[in-house]
DNA sequence: CATTACCTAAATCCAATGGATGGACTAAGT
DNA sequence: ACTTAGTCCATCCATTGGATTTAGGTAATG
């Protein structure tokens, strides 16, 4: 259970509060984080003292007067820690260093073998990422640590990887043990739609809080769940499966053994094969796509672009998936009570909006009748890059973010 | 955001947390209490201390001695506090007294005319209610409150109900205002499912711990989410509407302007309608229904009695509804991650075994490949009444349970 | 136009409060 | 004599509330 907490936690914790709301509250002043944060003027500032000691945030000029001293202005420091981030896709790896605020200080990509083995990839990886933050000049001391985010199911207790569908010969892989000793930093692991979600939450701010659904397609479908400011992880880790909801299609058979699952229907190589079973050779030809495994890549990137280019063909696909993931969207939606649904990972690129409009309609057909708010969806603000970000926020989020960890777990922050 | 603690929440917070285990971990020693919730053992003493001059909980013998002095052993006191909790449905109120432990000590249940008027409705339910605890010997001060489980959607800010479905002339409600203005009493509104989920857990203790996700069928269906212990109310306080979620069937048109929701195709009225359907009049003759909206209670009672009675067309229908139930729960199952699913509410009564072997098999046809623990279906502890009783814990949930709120939110306990 | 007194708001100082901690101690068994 | 359960006590430490300092504005005055 380990459920009690204790006074240096509780500082810890309101530490965390403060930076948060400073963080995603643009600006602010000592005073304005008082009612933001629920605490005393005189905490806040003790807090803030500690918080400008560590290097985290800085004081950045004043507001203009409102009749007496001006409020000074408070500003997250993007120098005060930094974070190496690798995503692992069947086909790539992502690597890229990232600051306090979630920018991109350097990145790195190698395409992988496929079959790729474990411990080459994370070799490889892991010497590439120490590389990067020489080449960027940043102090050592305040490199938190490495976080992985990598598909399918894994052991979230373990931090291993468990058989991630496409990841050939990648079969209970003790991921966050073999970067650990790889890197001799801490690593933190999670699901590329967990993490994306969690770099939305850190990169977008406000715009981005509490709650909302990522909704990730990499070589698959995931999401990722933000409820109350808080991630939903679930009891293994797992959380986010949204590809195995039932929908109502033509039965393509799933790695889990059902029938009418929505993952097998949403993802690059579905789509392509889609193009060509719904519009025929011809079209497909007409788009330049080649077919095939090996292809899917370059083809799924013709796909998106045809889409963009207003081909009917394309578009007709990509909003036939569109569609399909309405339907789960809006069972999500229902279910765990979201009103903003996120668009992101590096197969959405350039297709969101067309993609977003079918999602759209599907969850706000619901809204009129039940009386409950409208559902927004958006494209990602972290694009493409959405995995390798998120993993790299992984750290920062896990380190800064308040939440209940802090206030029960064992360490707390200095 | 209002997210900042300080001491004297914390130290509401851990008697929480230790009464808690106290009342989940069944008799408990304080040495046992330390590694349990994470706090020293004289924090434990102390807390235990207060708990018991507060009279929550009382010494109950000892254990054997291991070798030194015997550990004193721990109870909650069933009659440390008390709660009422109303069920609403349209066609019935069902109203509780219940104490610490969550054992009824009273009930009452009347039948609401249709369509009923809220403040007749409310007016009567309050007078009923605030009679039950003379009956039954309770220290008025320990009388915590008032529950109010509600179908439907509601504004779990303002405490409204806004319009359930089947519950014609109830809109925009303020339920919470006005049983508060009815019974003077502190009054905690959630919607039907999720009370019984809160019910469950507060009943169950260890055997209903962690993740849950409880599937509830009264007039309708929904589910209430437990994750990591706590409760996913969402945005609006209306998580849980498992109804919406895309299934793979005849499309009867939803409430919510969608086609292919679970919801039109389980509850009682469409399995009566089912079994016309499916196997005619003469098989509906037989079983004694009778057809007709105003029947609906009587005949779902007979179908219910005919599956238990081994009836091959009434088993055929109840278990075409699990079928079904079971793609969405399969879905949510994979979206929340959670390794239990309990089926409860006072429509289920009898059936629970049929339902929950179409449901287990459909939950757990995905785990072998994806190799995450199989997962539990079992019917609800509570039963019928869940329903009730689920809203009486809501009161005691609210005031005991260990939270987030309790940390982050105003009032803190005495 | 410069000076001065006064007002307001931001931020900090300081003593007090109250909860958790760790080590020493007592109680009650084998 | 030993073991285990539970408590006492001095200490630590984060938050609190009230008083105080800091740093601006404003308006009357010389």
């Amino acid at each position: 259970m380990r459920s009690g907490t204790n006074l240096p936690r509780v500082g810890g914790y309101n530490q965390a509060v403060v930076l948060d709301a400073i963080r995603t509250r643009g600006p602010v002043s000592r005073i304005e984080l008082g009612p933001l944060t629920g605490l005393t003027n005189q905490t806040v500032s003790n807090l803030v003292r500690r918080l400008l000691d560590a290097g985290l945030i800085t004081e950045s000029g004043h507001a203009p007067s409102s009749g007496g001293k001006r409020r000074t202005l408070l500003m997250p420091r993007a120098d005060g820690a930094y974070a190496l981030g690798v995503h692992l896709d069947p086909d790539a790896a992502v690597i890229v260093l990232a600051d306090l605020v979630g920018s991109v200080l350097q990145s790195h990509r190698f395409a992988l073998p496929r079959p790729s083995v474990p411990e080459e990839v994370v070799d490889e990886v892991a010497r590439a990422a120490l590389r990067l933050p020489g080449s960027a000049d940043v102090d050592p001391g305040r490199l938190l640590g490495l976080g992985v985010a990598a598909p399918g199911p894994l052991d979230g207790e373990r931090g291993t990887l468990l058989d991630p569908p496409n990841f050939d010969g990648w079969r209970r892989v003790p991921l966050l043990d073999m970067f650990a000793k790889a890197t001799g930093m801490p690593v933190a692991l999670d699901n590329d739609a967990t993490a994306a979600a969690i770099g939305e939450r850190w990169i977008g701010g406000k715009r981005r809080a509490d709650d909302f659904l990522f909704l990730y397609m990499g070589a698959g479908l995931g999401a990722g769940i933000m409820v109350n400011n808080q991630v939903l992880r679930g009891g293994s880790g797992n959380a986010g499966e949204i590809g195995h909801a039932q929908i109502d299609a033509g039965s393509r058979p799933c790695d889990c053994g059902s029938n009418g699952c929505l993952g097998p229907h949403c993802n690059p190589a579905a789509l392509v094969d889609d193009l060509f079973a719904r519009h025929g050779s011809a079209a497909a030809r007409r788009l330049g796509l080649s077919g095939g495994p090996e292809a899917v890549r370059a083809d799924w990137r013709l796909l998106r672009r045809a889409v963009r280019a207003g081909d009917p063909s394309a578009t007709d696909v990509v909003r036939l998936a569109g569609r399909r993931m309405g339907q789960a969207v809006r069972g999500a939606v229902a279910l765990l009570d979201v009103s903003l649904v996120v668009l992101g990972g590096e197969a959405f690129g350039g297709v969101e909006h067309v993609l977003g409009e079918e999602i759209d309609a599907a969850v706000n057909t619901t809204s009129v009748t039940r009386a409950l708010g409208r559902v927004t969806v958006e494209p990602s603000l972290i694009g493409e890059t959405a995995g390798a970000v998120g993993a790299a926020s992984l750290v920062l989020h896990g380190r800064y973010a308040p939440g209940w960890r802090m206030l029960t777990e064992a360490s707390a922050p200095r």
